[in-house]
DNA sequence: ATGCCTTCCTTCGGAAGA
């Protein structure tokens, strides 16, 4: 089984290709993100034409998310929701939960796309609100595991961080910088079980004893892309960053322990971030 | 050279992305 995960940056300009990627790549279940529409805007024909069924939250033309999933598979929509509540953003009139979260069950397997918040700058209210969104999804994790612990759950996306020093072409462009941050580092640390924290993110030991002793309130999740799949799956689209190689590793899959036996390998579709009108983002995909 | 790009909208300028 394949399963992918890819930040598309816009559905309605990435159609072309996304639903080239499915078909060559033979993934079952592709979790997007940055769909950047409404659900009616989504081109769900597309992907019932290609065989494909597909869920789909989306609210306007910022963030949304969607689950595509091969039509003979089962699949059952668990919801936009997180038992942990998500916190709704600093601004907004009326308030309102962002899309940026559509949990599916296929195949017994808890499948999440995530779009965690950018957070903006360091004392931007907005990164606030991103280490809150973590904490959200940090405590869902856990009841998950709580209630069951040989769930099969699997949380994919775009994370907007950089555990480590290296998942960045260089370190010293992001001093001051979110996506590096300690507090990010440590809300990423927080989702996983404490006994893989040392090799996952660029914390001192301090830090990780800290975290790491907490694991009766930890996520209890296993980053499963980063052993088989090294390199990064993010180029901006300003200052040539993809024609220099100049690239960032934010997008992740989580999964529970359970779950993570069962991954096989994984690999970065980089070719994704070549010809017409790409992403700024290439798909992860996974093989169970 | 801020190596200035891509997406969206009650659209031709601004906001957001990371």
């Amino acid at each position: 089984m394949r399963i992918s995960t890819w930040n598309i940056n816009s559905i309605r300009s990435r159609l072309p290709r996304v639903l080239d990627f499915l078909c060559r790549s033979n993934v079952d279940v592709l979790a997007m993100q940055e769909i950047k529409c409404r659900v009616s805007q989504f081109p769900v024909e597309a992907f019932l034409a290609s065989g494909y069924q597909v869920f789909v939250n989306g609210l306007n033309q910022w963030n949304g998310v969607a689950i595509a999933v091969r039509a003979d598979l089962d699949a059952q929509v668990l919801g936009t929701e997180f038992s942990g509540k998500i916190p709704q953003p600093p601004f907004g009139k009326p308030p309102v939960v962002e899309p940026r979260a559509l949990g599916v069950r296929v195949a017994g397997i808890e499948c999440w796309s995530l779009y965690v918040p950018n957070g903006r700058e360091i004392d931007n209210p907005h990164f606030a609100y991103k280490l809150a969104w973590l904490e959200a999804l940090r405590s869902h994790a856990h009841t998950l595991l709580a209630a069951n612990p040989t769930a099969l759950g699997l949380f994919m996306g775009d994370f907007n961080i950089a555990p480590c020093d290296e998942d960045v072409w260089d370190i010293q462009e992001f001093v001051g910088a979110t996506h590096v941050s300690v507090p990010e580092r440590e809300a990423f640390a927080r989702l996983l079980q404490s006994d893989t924290l040392a090799q996952a993110v660029s914390l001192d030991e301090t830090a990780i004893s800290r975290i790491g002793t907490d694991s009766t309130n930890c996520g209890g999740l296993v980053e499963v892309t980063r052993q088989f799949a090294p390199g990064w799956t993010y180029w901006d689209y300003q200052k040539a960053r993809w024609r220099r190689n100049q690239g960032m590793k934010i997008d992740f899959a989580l999964a529970t322990p359970n779950l993570a036996d069962k991954i096989t390998g994984a690999f970065i579709g980089r070719e994704e971030r070549d010809g017409e009108k790409p992403s700024d983002h290439v798909p992860v995909v996974l093989e169970l």
